[in-house]
DNA sequence: GATGAATGAGCATTCATTCAT
DNA sequence: CATGAATGAATGCTCATTCAT
């Protein structure tokens, strides 16, 4: 779901080079790539987007700023680069390859809770930036990231629907659960944790908590949906 | 909560310059205050912050663009303002006067629902833009706004904390829930729902399957909160 | 055929102004827009279009560049003015109102010389720049231009031809002359002349010398025009 | 006249490194060189000077745009040589060895008439874009260009007038003629026919009618000089 | 009070040129 | 020799802010 808007990339594809030696390796050359999009991130989660200059950037390198242009269209462009970054770095902390499928009901609530945690531990250790970035940042530049993030919540939500469906096809959770709202209000009770971690770093404990609670609200969930 | 770091104006006392010719009456420039407030804040809404000058906000109102600052001090100024406008449009959504203490667990519950209704159907129906201008695009102007937002958050978990104790004293809730760690999750189902609503409209059907699906999630609660 | 591809001016048709005093007069404005225009003249004249900057033009008014932009939207945009300028001035050499027709060879004769001797009088004295400005600068910047200025050429033609035609039916030139080709050919004789001036001026007895033989090239040109 | 402002070679003495590996024969690099002033020429001519990046030229010819500089000093170096390659075309197009002296009125005026087809017909069928390269391109870009481009202009003038001259001497044109200013305003009558063919083809037709033309002023023009 | 003309700090971007490989 | 990665001077343009009228 991280389309890669790439620009200055997509390389030659014909090398086609006739005289003279192989220019910069094209594995160095995504090196440079890479750091400067670290960079970026780096400086656009300390100062904003708008408040960042490319110049700054370029210093954090140490690197002339005409570089930059070698490496990236345009200031605009970067950005979703620094989103791919960001967005890949989530889903890293989140997403396991073999998720066993529960097989009961307590299996299944620990899956839940083995997600929290991983959610909030790898946020929260490897980068507390990230929420602030992907969430408030990257949201507020234009139209079309704006729709990007949010489509991207609801990415979010669309994998946990399958997973609370089964739910509750196993029994696990109550039978009338209105399946997509709950993944919705589970993405929301992700956002809040995220934005939670903003502010101030959230104690293991707290995280703990919040986790248990929240995977309590849907494992323990009893009436049916309404009157 | 909606804390008024007002600026050029303060009013505070009248002028009150006795006889002779009508003194644009504070009155009057309380009036145009609000009005170029109201006017930034459609073309916030509309274009973003960064994308909006001084002059379309002017232009809206037929007015010279010098006259917006004999009504505030410069352009991140009003934002301030335009935010607290906001906030006070969503809380007027939301609070009511005379919440009568809930006595029942049916209730409580349905105070929770009328809340939950309200606070979408408001914001759907009065306007949509609500959300997108306070949750993304104040967030992310600098470190006070955002603080700001982070904080009125929080403040919604604030509010909302002590009606969940209750209801835990009063037996609605389990014993042991985590009031805190509940807040918060209400408060992302909220944002959630808000997001949502960014994209594209959502009917009162979904809103109404919504708002029921969270208020399951906390009174329907039967666990302990965890081992 | 000077085409006024006007910009930032265009003015508002609608003045609707309710509150405050008239900005400042339209006049004011055309009198400033026309001193920017002057001003940028004699910057391109002197550097060359490339070479010279906004900051040029404003330097030698001793106004801020930003006021550059409340009168003209871009580089380009003041060079069709400039060139407007030029042409304008060029052609208010040539141009007199009441050309009586001539009645006799003699008048004829004594027309094109008048005709010559205005031009290049004119063009000498009042601004030997304006050659450069014309034929080889604004020539140079982009089709669009170079397509105005060879359009202006023909237009030369275009103006000379039915004066030739005439002179023909009357039989003040011989009867088979190639209109067309001679008016090219005359236009050919006045860009000859006024590039020479580019590089020095020309005494008034050279331009007299010159503007004989050209008006001779044609008015005593007595052979059928080939073989 | 086309002095040769080189530059970075100067070829100079022939290195004639005895045995050894194939030093690159100063041959082969004479080669390459003139591929780049034809690869600037042709990039000049399309885009124009100011338009043109030494990475268009390079990559014209699948080089890397640092070679560019090992064999011309810089992108205005370049340009000195392009015009010299221009001009040479130019007068390679119009020059014969031998042109017999001409005899007789006839001769003369076949030998204009040769003259003109000549230069119209050289300059239309192998680059129309000469006119355009050399005209107005060339002499826009600096003083010394300019100077360069209208000393090339007088130098054609100076080369008409001696045959103009013998032309007088010998009876075939009017006693009285103003060699010089004829010579100009024949120089100017080959400027305005090739601007003319820089907008669009000039048929051959048309060429021949205006060759005619001109050749007719000068040849049929029995007037004394002036009053 | 209202206005909008004037201003210039600030920044993204281009591209000729250099030089290590 | 050939190369292209790196560089930064140079510049067009925007827009928040000021202030004389």
């Amino acid at each position: 779901m991280t389309a890669t808007r790439s620009s200055a990339a997509a390389a030659g594809s014909a090398p086609k080079r006739g005289r003279g030696r192989p220019p910069n390796s094209a594995a160095a050359i995504e090196r440079r790539r890479q750091e400067i999009i670290e960079a970026a991130y780096d400086v656009f989660a300390e100062q904003g987007y708008h408040a960042s200059g490319i110049a700054d950037i370029a210093a954090r390198l140490d690197i002339g700023h005409g570089t930059f242009y070698r490496y990236f269209d345009n200031k605009r462009d970067i950005l979703d680069h620094v989103v791919d970054y960001g967005l890949t770095k989530f889903f890293t902390a989140v997403v396991t390859d073999g998720i066993a499928l529960p097989q009961t009901k307590e299996e299944f609530r620990q899956q839940m809770t083995e997600l929290g945690n991983r959610l909030f531990t790898g946020v929260a250790e490897e980068d507390p930036r990230l929420a602030r970035m992907i969430l408030l940042e990257a949201s507020s530049i234009d139209a079309e990231l704006l729709e990007r993030i949010l489509g991207m919540l609801d990415t979010v939500g669309t994998m946990i629907a399958p997973m609370l469906e089964r739910g509750v096809r196993k029994g696990f959770l109550r039978k009338d659960l209105d399946v997509d709202s709950a993944a919705k209000a589970l993405t929301g009770c992700m956002i809040a944790g995220l934005l939670g971690m903003v502010r101030r770093p959230m104690s293991k404990a707290a995280r703990d908590r919040y986790v248990d609670t929240v995977v309590s609200m849907i494992c323990d969930n009893v009436a049916p949906s309404s009157r």
